[in-house]
RNA sequence: GGAGGAGUGGCAGAGCUGGUUUAAUGCACCGGUCUUGAAAACCGGCGUGCCUUCACGGGCACCGGGGGUUCGAAUCCCUCCUCCUCCGCCA
């Protein structure tokens, strides 16, 4: 969420933020009116306080009207109060209600895309910053694709998945459960050396977390929602994680936070079927290993590279041809500063698959869950947060299966062998 | 799920028969005096957000969340949440 000190200072700077990701000339009065807005929140406020100022400097007197035994005086003293309360009543309903438009508003304005981000309307226009420039794999005379694989090793079971929950709930059997574990491990473990710490979070939140990471509202469409409870299925990881900071106050010398978490992600993906969705490529449940970083501001963006390098350095050891991209202005998310996506080359499907999103949501998600720090000047500020996907498996698994296929079976990536303890899914 | 008890500033802990409490006091923390230095002692500071002021400062709100009663609520009422104790059920 902007912040609405933001908006006031630099109001062209978010109007050209919000340009940048798409907004019409009609879509930024919201700006103004936001302003507006706040103009009128601060001249109720000023009104109303000066109305409870005054009662409460005669509430007080009539205590001691009362003691002294003036009755007389006490009741007439009464009488003034009970006018400035028709006042106060109209005062206290518009300060709620314009609180509550300002908050509606600023609830739907997406973040500032920083000066790297390149402009742009789709993912067409993102930036390849990192290209593959290996030779692709070459495949196997009649590779096949990995839904093709699945089924002829019996390592993920679709139609099962169906019958038990329905499309998009993938079983994973024997080799193939095995091989899913592996992964896991080996990612935790590698986030572990870097310095994470391992958090194992509920995979249901409240209502309150959702709103702190940006997942809310207006977004439940992505999330199931247990209406019986009022608890949210977790999209990912980052929202129970990031919200372990939630209404904190830091001290400087806490930074930088660093937690990873393994948890299954369950997502509606409403709307999105049609195209990509075969397999693995889309589902409604998979695993993912997710790294979080509470930073200060000066040192965020050093932090969003280190970040990205670490990322690649695990698909390095996967051996799995990836290229990196700069999200444009218009397929940045929500609450995202800037993200850089990775894609991995699925051979049998020859088409680049996304299998981490890395970014840095600056004071995005801080500002809505009040996570802040002291400064030097003891002055509190609000800190950064940044995630990454440090994997996620479905599309990864994907990827490996059908790069890894031979003639005899799936060759295992040497570093999860220690972990799968077997060479070859056959 | 049932019955009872409780939620106060970083922590501990008063206040809870509604009105000089502007939330006492202690610990912790920060600054100062003293000291060669440190400890102790003493003095001062010590929450968050908002409004206002060039500034000094002033004001408002917050005692788990929300709502209500009242001239006035940490204190009374309603509701939700959480924790503790006991009972029941259960991996």
């Amino acid at each position: 969420m902007l912040q609405i000190k933001t908006i006031h200072e630099r109001t062209d700077d978010v109007k050209n933020a919000l340009k940048k990701r798409g907004f019409s000339a009609e879509e930024l009065n919201v700006v103004d009116e936001v302003v507006n807005l706040d103009n009128q929140r601060k001249a109720t406020q000023t009104k109303l306080d000066a109305v409870l100022a005054q009662i409460n400097s005669k509430s007080k007197a009539i205590g001691g009207l009362f003691k002294s035994g003036k009755v007389q005086e006490a009741n007439d003293m009464k009488k003034e109060v009970t006018d400035l309360k028709s006042e106060k009543d109209p005062l206290e309903d518009q300060l709620r209600q314009i609180t509550v438009d300002i908050q509606n508003i600023l609830f739907k304005l997406p973040n500032m895309p920083h000066a790297k981000v390149p402009e742009g309307l789709s993912e067409d226009d993102n930036v390849v910053v990192k290209d593959w420039d290996k030779p692709l794999p070459s495949l196997i005379e009649g590779a096949k694709a990995h839904w093709d694989l699945a089924e002829l090793y019996n390592i993920i079971d679709f139609e099962l998945g169906v019958k038990i929950t329905g499309s998009g709930f993938p079983l994973y059997r024997g080799k193939g459960a095995i091989f899913q574990r592996a992964l896991i491990n080996f990612f935790l473990d590698e986030a572990r050396e870097a310095g994470y710490e391992e958090i194992i979070p509920p995979l249901l939140v409240n209502e309150a977390s959702g709103i702190g990471t940006g997942s809310l509202p207006d977004k439940e469409a992505q999330m199931y929602h247990m209406e019986k409870d009022n608890l949210f299925l977790i999209p990912t990881a980052e929202v129970p994680v990031t919200n372990i900071v939630r209404n904190v106050i830091l001290k400087e010398d806490d930074f930088p936070i660093k937690f990873c978490a393994y948890t299954p992600c369950f997502r509606r993906e409403a709307g999105a079927h049609g195209s990509d969705v075969r397999g693995l490529n889309r589902v409604h449940q998979f695993d993912k290993i997710e790294i979080v970083q509470v930073e200060h501001p000066d040192r965020s963006h050093d932090t969003l590279d280190n970040m990205v390098s670490y990322v690649e350095g695990l698909l390095n050891k996967l051996e799995l041809p990836y290229r990196i991209l700069r999200l444009c202005s218009g397929d940045l998310t929500f609450a995202s500063a800037l993200t850089y996506d990775f894609e991995v080359f699925s051979a049998a499907q020859e088409k680049w698959l996304e299998v981490s999103s890395v970014s840095n949501f600056e004071t995005f998600q801080t500002n809505r869950m009040k996570c802040r720090y002291k400064d030097a000047n003891g002055k509190t500020q609000l800190a950064h947060t940044l995630n990454g996907s440090a994997l996620a498996l479905a599309r990864i698994v994907a990827a490996l299966l059908e790069n890894n296929q031979t003639e005899n079976g799936i060759n295992v990536p040497e570093v999860l062998r220690p972990y799968t303890r077997f060479d070859l899914i056959d």
